[in-house]
DNA sequence: GATGCGTGGCC
DNA sequence: TGGCCAAGCAT
């Protein structure tokens, strides 16, 4: 759950967790669905998944008994460098670097380690001066006060070297330069996309359409989006054309006869890590007699959402809608 | 080795 | 608002 989450996010998480899942063999078992409630909203949905094939490994492969190594733990599903060293070290007493985005910071601010943290092989830099200044005798609590160090006094902004119990031992602090480290290239701008969002209700419930197994939120159970530039084929078409071309294809491709509107409010907008999303919400009445079994996904009735599983985006268009109902009445 | 993968908080 | 950041990993 720590894996590019503060702690503060993940601890009323981690305790029900706990509660339901309170071993290896009961996450082994657990059901999908309920993995995934547990799971809602905290994000990078896949270390659930994780987490999951590791409790199956260790039951069914290690017959109940975790490997106590770095490597031998990374051979589990979801566990690379990071968790794996965490792991030996807290868990297992193992004298091995657990390098997260705190150690990166802590010692490349303390030793004027300029190598770019965002680059993969400058793990290893970092883990070859771990390895030889980490305690023999208390290795996990030795990890532990460096991610400590790195989130209270030594935060990537508003860092407070002065009160640092360690500033004596910072050099560049020391020489006045603590902001050049840690060295980090940037990121790329998350690439914007722009989406119809459909909200069509029948007798049956809502339209809820499954994501493929692979990409942004794989598996989720979402409104049907439709991304407007495949639907122009890359050609500029104003809105109302846009939304009949779309309605055409409805037709067509699902046997779904409808007139669909915009609704009231404005766009949904949702940015990940790697794409921003803009959502012009619409909906529409559909003929009551029509077939509603040739569009690939499920009617579900709203007084079922809390069974579903809903993504953050998801949420932020169901509550679109719901807005509009309330503005337009 | 670069890219994709969520969400919430901060300024 | 937009950018950055957070106890990274899989592909």
């Amino acid at each position: 759950m720590l894996q590019q989450t503060q702690v503060q996010t993940v601890i009323p998480y981690y305790q029900r967790f706990m509660q339901q899942f309170p071993t290896v063999q009961s996450l082994a078992e657990a059901n999908e669905d309920n993995l995934m409630k547990a799971w809602e909203g905290l994000g990078y949905y896949s270390r659930a998944r994780n987490l999951q094939k590791a409790a199956r490994q260790i039951v069914t492969d290690y017959h109940g008994k975790w490997p106590q190594t770095t490597l031998g733990l990374q051979e589990l599903s979801g566990i690379g460098p990071y968790t794996a060293g965490a792991i030996a070290s807290i868990a297992f007493n193992q004298p091995t670097a657990a390098v997260d985005g705190n150690a990166f910071r802590v010692f490349a601010r303390l030793l004027e380690i300029d190598d770019d943290i965002a680059k993969p092989q400058t793990r290893k830099v970092f883990e070859n001066v771990i390895n030889h200044l980490i305690s023999q005798e208390r290795p996990g609590d030795f990890n532990q006060a460096i991610m400590d160090l790195g989130a209270s006094f030594m935060t990537a902004t508003n860092y407070d070297t002065d009160q640092s119990p360690v500033k004596a031992f910072n050099q560049s602090y020391l020489d006045g330069i603590e902001d050049h480290f840690p060295v980090k290239t940037k990121k790329k701008r998350p690439v914007p996309i722009d989406y119809f969002g459909l909200v069509i209700q029948s007798k049956k419930g809502y339209l809820l359409e499954q994501r493929p197994a692979t990409g942004v939120l794989s598996h989720f159970w979402m409104f049907p989006l439709f991304n407007k530039q495949s639907l122009t084929d890359g050609k500029q078409l104003t809105e109302p054309k846009l939304i009949q071309q779309l309605e055409s294809q409805l037709l067509s491709d699902f046997q779904l006869p409808i007139h669909l509107r915009k609704i009231s409010g404005k766009p949904v907008n949702h940015t990940f890590t790697h794409q921003k999303w803009h959502i012009t919400m619409l909906t529409g009445q559909l003929n009551a007699n029509c077939d509603l079994s040739y569009f690939p996904g499920n009617w579900v009735q709203a007084t079922n959402f809390t069974n579903v599983t809903f993504s953050k985006v998801q949420s932020k268009m169901w509550i679109a809608y719901q807005d509009s109902l309330i503005s337009e009445a």
